[in-house]
DNA sequence: TGTCTCGGCGG
DNA sequence: CCGCCGAGACA
């Protein structure tokens, strides 16, 4: 009698490096035999559902040719609109359409944000899968947060609202950088970086001399800040100061 | 509290 | 039938 393996993680193939597929057999009870299949990603998150997965990464990835069963790319699995015998390759959907996705081609948002190449291989193509590199997140443009200086929240009225007055400790690095684009930038920071957000810490001059070269775009434009005990007690204060002007505004509601 | 496991709902 | 997720069991 073989006994079948009830548990195994294994690397996948078709996933980027550190990812991991798992299946589980059911032991017991009325779905005794079923295998539910699971996902960790490098960093030991467990998933249980494609929804769940595609979550996690985002819009910018298309998991529709992914079968999260089985765990395979292309099994050209769309149940509708299975395309006729004469198209060679399903470009996915939101894909253009024009002379530069002609293969090979690169693709940086593919599934599990890992770069790939796309082979043309008579008679049909594939994608291959290029983990060398390990994943990698689109570059970041320096000064990308240019793009977002003059805009500007408005109330219901479109009347501007006041900008908010940054601590005279945050220092603008960078060409013309006004108030509210480090703002703008340290807002992106904390949303988007993994890791403590420190400023630039380059060296000062070089940053003056050349922001170009020497900032790191994956900080926000300011000069590189230290967070002391007594700012971290003063904003604790100002917390605790709102918090009590909040309470007597919904006393006031209620009498 | 977090993880593992099976049930069961709904497509 | 099966994907997805709730929730009980268990540590």
């Amino acid at each position: 009698m073989s006994v079948q393996i009830e548990k195994r993680r294994f690397d996948c193939s078709a996933l980027p490096k550190g990812w991991k597929r798992e299946e589980v057999l059911r032991k017991t009870g009325l779905t005794s035999g079923k295998v539910d299949v699971y996902y960790y990603s490098p960093s030991g998150k467990k998933f249980r559902s494609k929804p769940q997965l595609a979550r996690y990464l985002g819009d910018t990835v298309d998991l529709s040719s992914f079968d999260y069963r089985t765990g395979k790319l292309n099994p050209m699995l769309l149940r509708k609109n299975k395309r006729p015998k004469g198209t060679q390759f399903d470009y996915s959907r939101g894909m253009r359409n024009d002379a530069s996705l002609v293969p090979p081609i690169r693709q940086t948002a593919s599934i599990f944000k890992q770069p790939v190449t796309v082979i043309k291989t008579q008679p049909t193509s594939k994608v291959k899968s290029d983990c060398k590199h390990g994943t990698q997140d689109k570059p970041k443009q320096v000064f990308w947060e240019k793009r977002l200086q003059g805009l500007q929240a408005y109330d219901i009225e479109a009347e501007a609202l006041r900008f908010v007055e940054l601590p005279s400790a945050l220092k603008a690095i960078g060409p013309s950088i006004a108030d509210d684009t480090v703002l703008q930038s340290l807002a992106t920071a904390l949303h988007l970086v993994n890791g403590p957000i420190v400023g630039q810490t380059g060296p000062k001059q070089s940053l003056k001399d050349n922001p170009a070269v020497f900032l790191n775009p994956e900080q926000p434009l300011v000069a590189a800040l230290n967070i002391e005990e007594d700012d971290i007690l003063a904003q604790e204060q100002r917390v605790d100061q709102a918090r009590e002007r909040l309470k007597q505004a919904l006393r006031g509601l209620e009498s």
